[in-house]
DNA sequence: AACCAGGACGTGA
DNA sequence: TCACGTCATGGT
């Protein structure tokens, strides 16, 4: 079998399945994953808050992402008309915790008024790409977790375990890495949803900290 | 107390 | 194209 098939067997074996995107779960008050079930999200208000999530995590760990969220969500203001109509400051005040926040602020202003034009259609990942602050990790995020559509997600994660493994050249770019993977797999939305959620979970394991790759089992094999 | 976290954009060479 | 600066909060 082929290297990143193997990977992901490794990975999937080691892990178990990751069940991103995690969602607000109104009864418990907090996020949550789904392992196993790949049905989500199940309806409008569930995608446009994997697409903010996709933004507000931008260079910031999942954690503060989510506080940023969990404030949009106590005031009800996790939809597109509530953002839209929203002042950039208070937008910015709410989601001070996920750092960057006056970027991001304008980031959820474009993109919902992108959301909104798509009237439920799925975006092409070129259009997602036109939106201001919207680059190639945020816009296939959102195409696999939120319209899922099987594209590969490249993160700083990614770049660093295969090149640390060896497997590509330390300055290939996003799309060379991106192709990479995807000539090596089926177009499967839960492989593809698996692995870089798996992949996430690795780098947090192995690759957070120099030297990079310190007792990774992928190494041995 | 430096370093990092589920990046993207603007600028100058 | 690409190397580098900027944006910013909060963990460890």
């Amino acid at each position: 079998m082929d290297v990143i098939n193997k990977i992901y067997k490794t990975l999937h074996k080691q892990y178990g399945p990751q069940g991103w995107w995690p969602l607000f779960n109104a009864k418990t008050g907090k996020f949550e994953y789904h392992k196993g079930d790949y049905s989500l999200p199940k309806n409008d208000a569930q995608r446009f808050e994997i697409c903010v999530g996709a933004i507000l995590t931008q260079n910031t760990s999942w954690v503060q992402a989510e506080k940023a969220l969990l404030n949009l969500e106590k005031i009800n203001a996790l939809s597109p008309n509530a953002i839209l109509k929203m002042s950039m400051e208070k937008l910015s005040a709410i989601i001070k915790p996920s750092g960057y926040f006056r970027q991001k602020a304008k980031k959820l202003k474009e993109f919902t008024k992108f959301y909104n034009s798509l009237n439920s259609s799925i975006p092409k990942r070129e259009e997602l790409l036109s939106v201001w602050g919207i680059g190639n990790e945020t816009a296939d995020s959102m195409l696999l977790y939120s319209f899922k559509v099987p594209t590969f997600v490249v993160d700083s994660y990614t770049k660093r375990i295969v090149s640390s493994l060896g497997l590509i050249s330390a300055k290939d770019s996003y799309d060379e890495i991106k192709a990479f993977f995807e000539k090596n797999l089926k177009p499967d939305i839960k492989i593809y949803q698996e692995y870089h959620a798996l992949i996430v979970e690795h780098a947090k394991h192995h690759y957070s900290k120099k030297p990079y790759g310190s007792g990774c089992f992928l190494r041995k094999g």
